[in-house]
DNA sequence: GAGCACTGC
């Protein structure tokens, strides 16, 4: 701050207790709900917190002069100079003085009762009264609570009948029977009876069936068909929920083909941003797993759906494990809802159990053989040589050691027995023998490729661990004279490139071409290709992991699971006998593990628990521990801590204000914030863009090979911003223009970019706009409307924002030792990590200069390093204005003793003022949503103008002298 | 110097 803006400053906040306000002291007309709503002048000010403002003002320029700003004297510095997040404290202060449980918990309430009671009348309080009212009788009373309000399901006589003669006339039509032909075929159709016997005698039943067996597509015609043969069409209204948004779609078109109709008659499907209702009785929706959770939070008893047909639920993602557990509260008070749960063979009696024992079906599935080789066979085929165990440094054997004893105690002796059973050669066995056949070994495929070469046409898909083992299979593959152009095709599947996109992995390439695709596990579950003969499972596979440990995200490789390997066999039979090659031994295969930790055991619980919350199912611990497969309740604990950090969640583990608005938004928490923020702060534009990207995924598509060419392109992007959120924001801008000159198409060619995405991200940028709209934090459904994008050009408060979202994942850059040198990587820490990486993605990975040595970033997973993977560089005031806890000691503020700038007590003080009054006003804006106005006679206006003139004018240079002092470095 | 895969009224 430089002296001008000393004296501005303070101007401005001894002006805020001297302003008088015509409306002072009348009552205020309400919040008026709907589009009409125009708020009045300086409405957002109760006179509450107008004397709260004044009193903390007037106290800390009375007491300027003889008052510790610093508040180290007294050794409570964190107290006398800290964020007033007032619910926080208020709480922990409670507890304090508090002596017996009854006294605390008596305590608690009425500190969430004198918060309910500071919230003026409106739309917003009630609505957020219910939700925690709610959830704290669910906690005591359990869901049967909940009255049913509503009934969905009538009988309508007319309409059974109507859809009664509709059916017949449809059973007629020549294009129908022709279906039923083919239908007819299907495993599941000749169980149609049981089915339907099953269902209709059972509240819950789970069929399990392997691929192939028609499950997914017949069912739900089985039992709508049925009840209305049965004349009770008008009361059947089947749901069937899908993992993945495209099998929705395709499952719908198909179902809707078999029946001989168009999408939107008795069937449809809805995924986000995107549906095709069918007739609202008489009718199957195929929806994903997310938006029957999103419809549980305005009909928690689901109240319009007859079945829920929950389907692929041994993938064991974490929507679908949780709302399995909502289903099994919501049978005891729905006795009239019918619950089919759809698997694969391998642990549909889990399901059952969990259902306490409730009837199974076993489909038979309709696969052709596949003959299935292993690590032993495809050396003798191939008479392939490891590499000799003495070329491996000693190191990595010793770091390898505990592998080395389960390869000691399982292999090994595996190995002598194939010895005395003389069915493999002697190079096979000296082979097996090395520890080096356990490792991934690309040259080993490529020879077995070779040798496939040699057999029979048909396609061959290799599963490989990720994009490293494909680029370099990749180039095996082109430098090998025995896979010449003109008779292979060779196509790399992984989700970040475009292959994924395009029709060519699924055509069937001219006579006398092999097709070799190289993919990761998408080509497992999302991504059938139906003509592959050959199967390639290398063993590997990569997931994401949470270690709650060292509190890290990590993405590694690991052996592939029996589940795993049995999909990927399956890949092979599909249009006729295949053969799948596993590189490893039998042995290894007796240590495999079963199947895949459920998601919701290797993530972090932020977002899950806020829906817990959301849905008014009491307390996360007891909740989440009803689960089939709990998740570490340690875990749990961390992540309530976590969202208790953040402010969106009490010490109770009520949802505050915050928290209810958050959990109300299908984003991220951190990102949620970051909208709100933008909003209040009138930048939407850039920042919408920002949490779409951050919440679906980043545009670029980048074929294999180009990886160069694209970093190069971002970095363009970036205009030196130093930035990958910014860089997004260009990209995005970029796209929109070259759309309004018709230059859409080339602009995603020229920059890698994949125009799905893109459009992707323009929907959710509406819908995220439309939400705010609803939310009344902003006056226009429109990302570009004029008032809410007052300040989107102001590059330094979008970078504020940014951090205001991304807070508390900062890193810092340490000052450079010695002489600067252009080929060294900037050393990097946070506060927990003493050295990070920047992800080679990153636009900044390059950068060796930086204004500021804080960079705001959204994720942080350990690889072969810990990798940052996007980050934005920002100045100081961000972190003073958005960080937790502020601390001023000896000439330095210190935000949660991790970022430290120098400066004056005095500017330290009204840093400290505005922080105080940016805080009080930004939870009164939280509860009592509204358009902010920046008119600067307005209290809230003079306040924010202040801020942002501050935070836009900082120098981002100059910050470098308030850290340069700083030499805690330790690289 | 590197990115398993999904998803949201």
């Amino acid at each position: 701050m430089d002296a001008s803006q000393v004296r501005n400053v303070g101007r401005m906040l001894d002006s805020l207790d001297e302003r008088d306000y015509a409306s002072k002291g009348t009552k205020r007309p309400e919040h008026r709900a709907g589009a009409s709503y125009q708020p009045e002048p300086d409405d957002d000010l109760s006179d509450e917190w107008d004397k709260r403002i004044s009193s903390i003002v007037k106290k800390e320029f009375e007491d300027d002069d003889n008052s510790d700003v610093a508040g180290s004297s007294s050794g409570g510095a964190g107290d006398s100079f800290s964020n007033p997040d007032a619910w926080i404290q208020d709480n922990t202060q409670k507890r304090k003085i508090s002596a017996g449980q009854e006294q605390e918990k008596r305590q608690r309430s009425d500190a969430f009762a004198q918060r309910i009671d500071n919230m003026k009348e409106s739309d917003f309080k009630q609505a957020y009264m219910a939700n925690v009212h709610g959830n704290q009788m669910r906690d005591a009373s359990g869901l049967s609570a909940l009255k049913r309000d509503q009934m969905g399901l009538v009988r309508k006589e007319a309409v059974d009948e109507k859809l009664y003669e509709d059916m017949m006339q449809q059973q007629n039509c020549p294009k129908y029977q022709k279906m039923l032909e083919a239908r007819k075929k299907l495993p599941s159709y000749k169980m149609r009876d049981e089915i339907v016997d099953a269902v209709r005698d059972n509240q819950v039943v789970v069929i399990s069936g392997e691929t192939g067996c028609g499950k997914t597509t017949q069912v739900a015609q089985f039992l709508l068909e049925d009840a209305v043969a049965d004349g009770q069409g008008s009361t059947c209204s089947i749901v069937c929920t899908q993992p993945r948004r495209i099998s929705a779609i395709s499952v719908a078109q198909r179902v809707a083909d078999e029946r001989g109709e168009n999408l939107g008659k008795s069937v449809g499907y809805q995924i986000r941003l995107e549906a095709t209702h069918p007739r609202p009785e008489g009718s199957i929706l195929f929806c994903t797993t997310g938006i029957v959770l999103q419809w549980l939070q305005s009909d928690p008893l689901l109240s319009k759906v007859s079945h829920l047909v929950l389907d692929e639920i041994h993938e064991r993602d974490m929507l679908s494990d949780f709302i399995i557990a909502i289903a099994k509260d919501l049978i005891k008070v729905r006795s009239d809802l019918k619950v089919i749960l759809m698997s694969a063979t391998l642990n549909a009696e889990l399901f059952s159990e969990y259902f306490g024992g409730c009837p199974m079906l076993h489909i038979p599935g309709f696969t052709f053989p596949v003959k299935e080789f292993y690590l032993e066979d495809v050396i003798e085929m191939t008479r392939f040589k490891f590499e000799d165990e003495r070329e491996v440094p000693i190191w990595v054997r010793k770091s390898n050691k505990h592998k080395d004893n389960e390869f000691e105690g399982m292999i090994a002796p595996y190995v002598r027995n194939l010895e005395r059973s003389g069915k493999y050669s002697c190079h096979t066995l000296d082979e097996l023998y090395k520890s080096t056949s356990e490792k991934l070994n690309l040259d080993l495929v490529l020879e077995l490729l070779r040798s496939i070469n040699r057999k029979e046409p048909g396609a061959v898909l290799v599963f490989l661990p990720g994009w490293a083992d494909i680029s370099k299979l990749h180039s095996l593959i082109q430098g090998d004279r025995s896979f010449s152009r003109s008779s292979h095709l060779v196509i790399p599947l992984h989700s970040l490139m475009p292959s994924v996109n395009q029709r060519e992995v699924f055509n069937r390439p001219p006579p006398g071409v092999r097709k070799i695709v190289l993919a990761t596990n998408i080509a497992e579950t999302s991504i059938t290709i139906d003509d592959i003969v050959y199967v390639i499972n290398a063993g590997r596979i990569k997931m994401k992991n949470y270690d709650k440990e060292a509190n890290l995200v990590t993405l590694l490789p690991e052996w592939v699971t029996l589940a795993n390997a049995r999909q990927r066999r399956g890949r092979a039979g599909r249009v006729q006998e295949g053969v799948c090659y596993h590189l490893y031994s039998r042995a290894r295969e007796q240590l495999l593990d079963d199947y895949p930790l459920p998601e919701i055991q290797r993530t972090r619980l932020e977002e899950i628990i806020l829906h817990v919350k959301i849905l008014r199912l009491g307390s996360a611990k007891p909740f989440l521990a009803k689960l089939m497969m709990p998740p570490d309740p340690n875990v749990v604990d961390k992540s309530l801590e976590m969202l208790q950090a953040i402010n969106a969640l009490d010490e109770s583990e009520n949802l505050t204000p915050l928290g209810f608005h958050l959990a109300r938004l299908p984003v991220d928490p951190l990102t949620g914030r970051m909208l709100l923020m933008a909003a209040i702060f009138s930048c939407v534009g850039p920042i919408l863009t920002i949490a779409s990207a951050l919440s679906f995924k980043d545009p670029f598509s980048v074929p294999l090979g180009k990886e160069r060419i694209v970093d190069e392109i971002k970095k363009k992007m970036s205009r030196g911003t130093k930035s990958d959120h910014l860089m997004l924001v260009n990209v995005y801008d970029g796209w929109e223009d070259a759309w309004r000159h018709r230059e859409a198409r080339e602009y995603c060619w020229d920059n890698f970019l994949s125009s799905a995405v893109l459009e992707q991200l323009r929907n959710m940028r509406r819908q995220f706009m439309g939400l705010l709209y609803e939310h009344k934090f902003v006056n226009s459904k429109d990302p570009q409307a004029a008032e809410a994008n007052r300040n989107s050009d102001n590059i330094a408060l979008v970078r504020a924002i940014i951090t205001s979202g991304l807070y508390p994942n900062v890193a810092r850059v340490l000052p450079q030792r010695g002489r600067p040198n252009p080929h060294k990587p900037r050393s990097i820490r946070t506060q927990y990590e003493r050295r990070v990486s920047l992800h080679p993605k990153s636009v900044n990975e390059k950068e060796r200069e930086y204004e500021s040595p804080w960079l705001m970033y959204r994720e942080k997973i350990k690889s072969s390093k810990v990798y940052i993977h996007d980050s934005s560089m920002v100045p100081n005031y961000p972190l003073l204005f958005f960080g937790r806890k502020l601390n001023y000691v000896d000439g330095v503020i210190n935000v949660d003793d991790f970022v430290r700038v120098r400066c004056s007590r005095h500017v330290a003080h009204l840093v400290q003022s505005l922080r105080t009054q940016l805080d009080e006003l930004l939870e009164y804006k939280i509860s009592h949503p509204g358009v902010t106005r920046w008119n600067k006679s307005s209290k809230e206006g003079a306040l924010l103008h202040t801020i942002v003139d501050l935070i836009s004018s900082e120098k981002i240079s100059s910050s470098q002298d308030n850290y340069d002092y700083y030499d805690d470095g330790d690289d």
